[in-house]
Order: C-alpha cells, then sequence, then structure tokens
DNA sequence: CGGCAGGCGGTTA
DNA sequence: TAACCGCCTGCC
C-alpha cells in the first residue's frame, strides 16, 4: 500500500521507546532498522522516526530508537496509510505542552524527580476508545506479549486489511459492528481464554449503549474493575487525572512511600492529593522507570 | 512441576 | 467490606 509522508518540526518532550514502551499501547514494535517503529493507529499503518535537530537549522541526524532526542529539540517523521496532520497531532498529543507538567509533578514532588527524567519523553497517546476497551479486558491477569498477540489476533481475524505495508500485512482493530460478529468459542480458539465472555458482552454493551463517558460507566463494563477502568479512562478518554494501580505501582507506592500493598484506596487518595490533575502522567513516568530497572 | 503476569467476578464471613 | 478463590494461557 502506498503511503505518505508527514513530519512534525521542532518538537520537544519526545521519545518513542517511552511512548511505546510504558504500558499505553500494544500495537506498536521496534523496526528491525533500530531507527523507527512501527504501528496501527485507528484504521491507519504507521511507521515514526525522529530525527534530532543539530545546531545548524539545515542538519538532523537520524537516532536509533534507544536513543536520546527528547530534551532536545527534534523532528518527528511518520509514513503514514492515512490520517491527515491533525490526525496525528492529536494521536501522539503534540500540542500538549510536557514540560509544563513534568515541572509542575517534579515540584508538588521532588521524590518523583527520578522518574520523570528517565521518562522525559512520555507522551499519552489519543487511542481509539472502543480499541481500548477491549484491549485492556484482554490485558487483565495477563503478561504484554501476550497481550499483544491476542490483539494482533483480534485484527487478523475481526479488522480490515490494510494491506501490505513496510513488509507485511497489516490489520486495523475491529470496528463495534465487526467485533460484534465475534462468539465466545471463536474467541477462545483465539486462546483469548476467560476474557473470551467478558469481551463479547462488552462489545454487545458498546454497541447498545455507545461510547462510556465517565468511570462509572466504564467499570459498569464486564471484565472491567477498578485497575482496568482507570486505564481506559488514561488511554481511550484522556482522563490525565486517572491513576491505575497495577502489580507495578502497588510495588512502587510500597518502596517509595511504605504503602501496604492492599491499600488500593490509600493510594488513589494518595496520588489525587498529591498529583492532582497529573496523576495520569505521574504514574505513566512511575511505571515505566520502575518497570525497566526490573 | 508450581508460580506468576499490567485482575475480575462471585462467594463467604 | 474485606478476604479469598477460580480462571485461560504461556513462560520460566
Amino acid at each position: 500500500m502506498r503511503t505518505q509522508t508527514i513530519v512534525f518540526e521542532n518538537i520537544k518532550d519526545f521519545n518513542l521507546a517511552h511512548i511505546f514502551e510504558c504500558g499505553q499501547c500494544f500495537r506498536w514494535n521496534p523496526s528491525k532498522d533500530g531507527k523507527s517503529y512501527i504501528g496501527v493507529a485507528g484504521s491507519y499503518a504507521v511507521k515514526a522516526r525522529v530525527d534530532k535537530v543539530q545546531d545548524r537549522l539545515d542538519f538532523t541526524e537520524v537516532i536509533g530508537i534507544g536513543e536520546e532526542a527528547d530534551t532536545e529539540v527534534c523532528n518527528l517523521t511518520l509514513e503514514v496509510t492515512g490520517g491527515g496532520e491533525s490526525f496525528w497531532a492529536d494521536y501522539f498529543d503534540l500540542n500538549t505542552n510536557y514540560s509544563i507538567i513534568k515541572d509542575s509533578l517534579i515540584n508538588n514532588e521532588p521524590q518523583i524527580s527520578d522518574a520523570v527524567e528517565y521518562g522525559r519523553g512520555i507522551r499519552i497517546l489519543n487511542q481509539d476508545k472502543f480499541e481500548t476497551l477491549i484491549s485492556f479486558i484482554v490485558s487483565q491477569n495477563n503478561n504484554i506479549p501476550r497481550i499483544k498477540k491476542c490483539i494482533e489476533s483480534i485484527c487478523r481475524k475481526y479488522g480490515e486489511s490494510l494491506g501490505d505495508v513496510f513488509g507485511e500485512e497489516r490489520f486495523a482493530f475491529p470496528s463495534v459492528e465487526r467485533m460484534s460478529t465475534a462468539s465466545v468459542q471463536e474467541l477462545m480458539d483465539l486462546k483469548l481464554g476467560y476474557r473470551s465472555k467478558y469481551i463479547v458482552a462488552a462489545t454487545e454493551k458498546y454497541m447498545n449503549e455507545g461510547c462510556p463517558n465517565n468511570y462509572e460507566e466504564v467499570i459498569a463494563y464486564p471484565g472491567v474493575g477498578p485497575k482496568v477502568a482507570n486505564c481506559i479512562m488514561l488511554f481511550g478518554l484522556h482522563s490525565v487525572e486517572a491513576f491505575p494501580i497495577d502489580t507495578w505501582v502497588k510495588q512502587i507506592m510500597k518502596d517509595m512511600y511504605s504503602f501496604d500493598e492492599n491499600n488500593i484506596k490509600g493510594m488513589s487518595e494518595f496520588a489525587a492529593r498529591k498529583f492532582g490533575a497529573y496523576a495520569g502522567y505521574a504514574q505513566q513516568y512511575l511505571f515505566y522507570y520502575y518497570r525497566d530497572r526490573k
């Protein structure tokens, strides 16, 4: 399939590895060239690359995906099968000033500064709501490689083919309508396990009621508890005050603030008080920092 | 083999 | 309301 190129210039606080490895998305992977990530967002395939902008305005250097161009000014180059500039600017949250967010977090809680520095190129993506709902139902009691495999299987079976892009066939995440054709047995065959019935029921509910708009509506979905609901709020609805508490965050809160690991309520209240409207960003910096150190 | 991985839903006390 | 338990699967 043909692609077009979109370039966003002079971006700060942006690092592909930080963005794609901080637990918010499941459909991006490093490309073999070591300088790009390839993914699918919405119904578009995309290859993303970052160039570091040097002192001379006419010279840029393509850097590897693990390298640092995030506190420096950089350019983001996207090869995409569709979507306009505004779609991709929104997807990558390019109109948000992360320097302000990071300064605010560190001022209110100096103990978080190492984590913020470590994940300083993180962006909270604006992902499709239905995809986020189903993906995080799949994520429960599950590990990342298998979550990615499960979601890829769903896309392959029910999603629209995007044709051969960047070396292999890519598939969009299925629409609600297409997903509603799936049976529990079919999903079991895709190795989704006991989450299969949740996915069928959640798709049905979404078909009937439309997109959930707040935490109470999200957690009312089958297979969605507090942790998954907060992930959907943060990653799907972009409610950046949401603070998902998973097994990693429990460990972090125990280590940093001596919380009992069962005291979820206490951790939530602490996060709301300490990080306020930016709790979701704090969660991402902390999660990425601690998980990478294990 | 048991334990565990970005939990949830149902049951029990 | 808190504590416990079973659950699909894959990997170590």
